[in-house]
RNA sequence: GGAGGUUUGGCAGAGUUGGUCGAUUGCACCGGUCUUGAAAACCGGCGUACCGCAAGGUACCGGGGGUUCGAAUCCCUCAGCCUCCGCCA
């Protein structure tokens, strides 16, 4: 969430980035500086009635040492009255806090300057594009067919062990799946990030470090009987490692991967969108994500793209990157780039990547800090990134790498699968 | 799942007959003296957050709640860790 310093300090800069968003901050923040301003002058006059009652206290302990009973009993007949008082202002202070929190909870972040206004996906705007992104004119086979009839993928399966959504993995289609994990990991490797293998399952504080909860609640699997949650990214349990974490201001930036499966519950998605790969409620993802200083963080999430470029370029894949207008943008996110491959077949593009800054939006959730050569502490600037989402990038590279016989394992990608080419 | 123990500042570790305890001490860390430099020794400093222009004040001893004029110290509750038993890949 927003920090209350910056509605302080840059209330107007903030009302104005957030319309970039379609989002009119003006009077939720209005409101939250009225309180804000409540909460200080109702905690100085708690401050003063517990720092009386305190001495009171004292002077009882003294009394009482001394055995001076009866003076003490006097004393304590006065504190009623700070009690009541300072009881009286510790409620209505934990009230404007929990207001203030509630509704900081419920403002996005603030867009960075680059990001366009824009009202939705349409307004997104390209900034790269790799390959060619045209038509096949033979042999075009959606990837949902191929996986059928090479026995790669079984979703009919799955629907009858699980549901819809739930696909199996078989034969070639499971090697392919383990080759390009691992393919994902050993890039992630050699770029300097830290391997994890995280809990698949996360508590309700995790959720709300990195903003899932409760903004989106119903996206997620939740397990009501332990009050845990399917982690719907990898994001969630490598970002809250550092929550509540003070850390050295040399460590940063500190880089992290890992992959897990992911499970969304995608609720309201129907139709095309669904068919296939195109979205699972389970999908493998291989994640990085950086904790980096404020002042460097633009040139991290600049090396993130460019280390996402290096894993599509490698699987030869035609692919743009957009910079995400301001309404399409995630409720956490300053700046995000959205990466899309070619899906050749269905002639369309499929979102395969999002790399995106959050600044401090998280990290004040996170409670994450670093302490700065001014001896002061300072929230950190976290990143994060798929490297990359499994699904489309096997609906990609089955339909943009068929000919006649087969499909053709990019040469980057043999010594991870084991095979070179997988025939019809 | 059952029984017992435990949870203190970056780490280690005092304090639990309630009363100048936000907390002894050691290590680590920062500054200084000494030294050509370093080590050692000695001196000083050293938790976090909030309120306040400041002086200063308030809160925090796993989380939450309670008793009390007053709680790290007593009670309840939840969680983590350790030991034993049970169950089990």
């Amino acid at each position: 969430m927003l920090t209350i310093q910056s509605l302080r300090e840059e209330k107007d800069l903030v009302i104005r980035a957030l319309e970039k968003r379609h989002f009119d901050a003006k009077d939720s923040i209005e409101q939250i500086l009225q309180w804000d301003a409540e909460r200080r002058a109702t905690q100085s006059k708690l401050d003063d009635a517990l720092a009386k009652s305190n001495e009171l206290s004292r002077e009882i302990g003294g009394l009482m040492r001394e055995g001076r009973k009866e003076e003490a009993e006097a004393i304590k007949a006065q504190t009623a009255t700070y009690k009541s008082i300072s009881s009286d202002l510790k409620e209505q202070m934990h009230a404007l806090e929990g207001k203030i929190h509630e509704a900081l909870c419920h403002i996005p972040n603030a867009p960075h300057d680059s990001v366009a206004k824009g009202r939705n996906a349409d307004d997104n705007v390209e900034v790269f594009r790799s390959g060619d992104a045209s038509t096949l004119e033979h042999h075009q086979k959606p990837h949902w067919d191929i996986a059928d009839q090479c026995g790669l993928i079984d979703f009919e399966l799955g629907a009858k062990v699980t549901g819809a959504g739930f696909p199996f993995y078989r034969g070639k289609g499971a090697k392919l799946q383990r080759g390009l994990i691992r393919f994902f990991l050993e890039k992630a490797d050699d770029a300097g990030y830290e391997e994890f293998i995280p809990p698949h399952m996360i508590n309700p504080d995790s959720g709300f470090g990195t903003g899932q909860l409760p903004d989106k609640e119903g996206q997620m699997y939740h397990m009501a009987d332990d009050d845990l949650y399917m982690i719907p990214t990898a994001e969630v349990p490598l970002t809250n490692i550092y929550r509540d974490v003070v850390v050295r201001e040399a460590e940063l930036p500190i880089k992290l991967c890992g992959y897990t499966p992911c499970f969304r519950r995608e609720a309201g998605s129907y139709g095309k969108d669904v068919r296939g790969l195109n979205r699972l409620h389970q999908f493998d993802k291989v994640e990085i994500v950086q904790f980096a200083h404020p002042a460097k963080s633009y040139e991290t999430l600049d090396a993130m793209v460019e280390h996402v470029k290096g894993l599509l370029e490698a699987l030869e894949l035609p692919y743009r990157i957009l910079r995400l207008c301001g309404g399409d943008m995630g409720f956490t996110s300053a700046l995000t780039y959205d990466f899309e491959v070619w899906s050749a077949a269905q002639e369309r593009w499929l979102e395969v990547s999002s790399v995106s800054n959050f600044e401090t939006y998280q990290a004040n959730r996170l409670k994450c800090r670093f302490k700065g050569a001014d001896g002061k502490s300072h929230l950190v600037h976290t990143l994060n990134g798929s490297a990359l989402a499994l699904p489309r990038i096997v609906a990609a590279l089955l339909e943009n790498h068929q000919d006649a016989q087969g499909i053709r394992i990019p040469e980057a990608l043999v010594p991870y699968c084991g095979f070179e080419r997988i025939d019809f």
